[in-house]
RNA sequence: GGGCCUAUAGCUCAAUGGCAGAGCAGGUGCCUUUUAAGCAUUUGGUUGGGGGUUCGAAUCCCUCUAGGCCCA
C-alpha cells in the first residue's frame, strides 16, 4: 500500500504536488546548480556593496523554505542551508504571472528550492536575493513543526512555537534537527570534541586504532554484554563492553601509545547517563603509570575545551566548572570517610562494613563482597565532586586489571574521574605481570558465581599476549558522551546522541 | 525494579463530570519591500489503546503502551 495523506495538511500538500506535476514540473529533479551557500552569497554582497558602482552579485542558492510571507504580487521567504539562512524576494514581474501563481499557491514550508538572482538589500535592510529564476528541488509532503523567531532590539531571539515533545524529538530526530538549530549545534560541538581529542593524542604520539566490536570473549569491564551469533562459523559472539584487553595486546605488539574512540555496548539499564551503546575513548601508554594518566587527563581535557569552546571554564547546570590547573585528588577511603564518616579500614570484613553502611542509612543489596560495598559507598558520595576530581586507590577485588599499590597490596593504582557529580572516566597503572593477572582472573572466577552479572570470563589469549612481555603502562577510559554533555550543557545522554535508544512503540 | 507525573488538531497548549477550544501551520479572498507581516473567512479530533462507573467521561476508576522526573 503506497503512502496516503493522513490529515488535511498532508492532503493539501499532496494536492500541491499534483499541481506541480500538472504544470510539467518535476518536484524531485535530479540536478542542482548551486553557486553559493547562503552565507557565501551574503558575504559576497557585503564585501562589494560599499564600492562605487559595484558589480551586481549573481547567485544561485539552494535550501529549505523556513519562512514564507506571500503577498499578492510579491513573495518573501527565507531558505536555510547548512551554512545559514537567506531571504528570497520574488516579484511577479520577474517570473511572470503563471509561474508566480504556481509558486504562490504550491510552495510550502519545508520544501527545498533553488533560486537564481541578484543580491540586494531590501527597504528594511535585509540582504536578500532578488529572484529571477526559480526551481522546486524537493516537495515536502509532511509538515514540519513551525517555529517563528524574532530578534529583539537587545539581540536576544524570541521564539514562537516549538517542537519540544521529548519523545517525538528523539523518535523523529530528523524533524528535531530540521527545526531546532540549537540541536544541530550540539552535534557540531560533538564532532569538534572528537576531532580535538584525536588532534591532541596524535600530537602526543599516539596511534589511533580499531579493534574488534564482535568479540568471542568479552572483558575489560564489569558489565553484561549483548550476545549475537555468527551463522556460518556457528560461533557465539559478544558485542564489546570495553576495548581494554585488545588495546593492551597492542602494547605487547610494540606500540608506545594507542587509542581508540568507538562504541561500547552494555546490556543494562537505561538512564539519563546510560544508553545501551555509548562512545568511549580508551588510551594506553607505555612507560608511565596512573600518575601519568592523571597528567594526560588534565592536559587532554584542557586542550579539548580550549579548542572547542575557547576556554577551560564553562557552565553545567548551576555549576561553574573549570578544567584549568591541577585537578583535586582524593583517595576512595578518604572520600567515603569525609562524606559518610565511615572509615572502611575499621571494618575489615564485608559483613562488618555492610552493617556499618546500613547503620549510616545506606541501602545495599545483601551479601556483596567488600570491594563492591566500597564501590557502592563511593557511589553515594560521587555527587559531591563538582569540580574535576581524581578519586584514587581502589580496592583490589573490583579492579582485576590494575597494579597493586607497593605500600598496600589490598589496593590498586586506579582512579576515577568525577566532574559535575558524574563519573567521567577510569584509569589504572596497568597490570603487566602475567602470573598476577592469571591469579586475578582465577579470583574473579571464584568470587563471582556463574550467574553474577559482573562475572568476567578468563581471556586465555590475553594472558598469552602478556607472557610475551608487556611494558609498564598506564591506561585511561573516558566517556565521550559525557564530555559532550558537559560542554554543551545538556543534562541527559539522549540529548547528545543523535538516535538514542527508545522502546519500540506499539 | 519502586514512587510521582505526562499523553487532547500537523506543532504548542486550554477545557476538572454537562456543546472538545485557542494560537501557529493549512484552505479561500484582498494585498509589489515583508520578516512572529496584516485583514477577512474557513477546514481539521477514535482526547495514546482497551475496559469500567455514570443519564452523561478528555475529566473519575482499572488496565495496557510510550515518555519524563526522582529513587534504587
Amino acid at each position: 500500500m503506497p503512502w496516503q495523506p493522513t490529515n488535511n495538511v498532508e492532503q493539501d500538500r499532496f494536492d500541491k504536488l499534483q499541481r506541480w506535476l500538472e504544470a510539467g514540473v518535476n518536484p524531485y529533479p535530479t540536478r542542482v546548480e548551486r553557486t553559493h551557500t547562503t552565507q557565501a552569497a551574503i558575504d559576497a554582497f557585503e564585501q562589494t556593496e560599499n564600492q562605487e558602482n559595484p558589480e551586481p552579485i549573481m547567485v544561485t542558492v539552494c535550501g529549505r523554505v523556513v519562512r514564507q510571507n506571500v503577498k499578492g504580487k510579491i513573495y518573501f521567504g527565507h531558505i536555510e542551508d547548512g551554512a545559514g539562512r537567506l531571504q528570497l524576494m520574488i516579484r511577479i514581474d520577474a517570473l511572470g504571472e503563471e509561474t508566480f501563481g504556481l509558486l504562490k499557491q504550491n510552495l510550502d514550508l519545508g520544501d527545498f528550492v533553488q533560486a537564481t538572482g541578484t543580491m540586494m538589500r531590501t527597504k528594511t535592510g535585509e540582504v536578500s536575493v532578488q529572484v529571477t529564476a526559480f526551481t522546486l528541488l524537493s516537495k515536502a509532503l509532511s509538515p514540519l513543526p513551525v517555529i517563528k523567531e524574532r530578534t529583539l532590539d537587545d539581540g536576544t531571539v524570541e521564539r514562537y512555537g516549538a517542537f519540544s515533545d521529548t519523545e517525538e524529538r528523539y523518535r523523529q530526530r530528523y524533524a528535531d534537527l530540521a527545526v531546532n538549530s540549537d540541536v544541530r549545534h550540539v552535534f557540531r560541538i560533538r564532532a569538534k570534541i572528537i576531532r580535538a581529542i584525536q588532534h591532541f593524542l596524535d600530537d602526543e604520539g599516539f596511534i589511533e586504532v580499531e579493534t574488534p566490536i564482535l568479540q568471542p570473549i568479552y572483558g575489560g569491564a564489569a558489565a553484561r554484554p549483548f550476545t549475537t551469533f555468527h551463522n556460518q562459523l556457528h560461533q557465539q559472539l559478544f558485542l564489546r563492553i570495553s576495548f581494554e584487553l585488545y588495546l593492551k595486546r597492542l602494547l605487547v605488539g610494540g606500540y608506545d601509545g594507542v587509542y581508540e574512540i568507538g562504541r561500547d555496548f552494555r546490556n543494562e539499564g537505561v538512564s539519563f547517563k546510560h544508553n545501551p551503546e555509548f562512545t568511549m575513548l580508551e588510551l594506553y601508554q607505555a612507560y608511565t603509570d596512573y600518575n601519568g594518566m592523571m597528567a594526560i587527563t588534565e592536559r587532554l581535557m584542557q586542550s579539548v575545551t580550549l579548542n572547542v569552546i575557547g576556554t577551560t571554564q564553562f557552565t553545567f547546570k548551576d555549576y561553574q566548572i573549570d578544567f584549568g590547573g591541577t585537578w583535586q585528588r582524593i583517595t576512595v577511603r578518604e572520600a567515603i570517610r569525609r562524606y559518610l564518616e565511615i572509615d572502611y579500614a575499621d571494618y575489615p570484613t564485608a559483613a562488618e562494613l555492610e552493617a556499618a553502611a546500613r547503620e549510616a542509612g545506606v541501602q545495599l543489596a545483601p551479601n556483596q563482597n567488600r570491594g563492591k560495598i566500597i564501590e557502592h559507598l563511593l557511589g553515594e558520595v560521587e555527587q559531591r565532586f563538582i569540580q574535576p576530581t581524581f578519586v584514587t586507590d581502589y580496592p583490589i577485588d573490583i579492579s582485576p586489571f590494575a597494579k597493586k599499590l607497593d605500600a598496600d597490596p589490598t589496593h590498586v593504582e586506579r582512579f576515577e574521574i568525577y566532574i559535575a557529580g558524574m563519573e567521567m572516566g577510569n584509569a589504572f597503572t596497568e597490570l603487566n605481570d602475567p602470573r598476577d593477572q592469571e591469579a586475578r582472573f582465577d579470583e574473579m572466577a571464584q568470587l563471582y558465581k556463574a550467574d553474577d552479572d559482573d562475572a568476567t570470563p578468563i581471556d586465555e589469549d590475553y594472558l598469552n599476549a602478556m607472557r610475551y612481555g608487556m611494558p609498564p603502562c598506564g591506561g585511561l577510559g573516558i566517556g565521550v558522551d559525557r564530555i559532550v554533555m558537559l560542554l554543551t550543557n545538556r543534562h541527559t545522554i539522549r540529548e547528545v546522541l543523535l538516535f538514542p535508544h527508545l522502546r519500540a512503540r506499539e
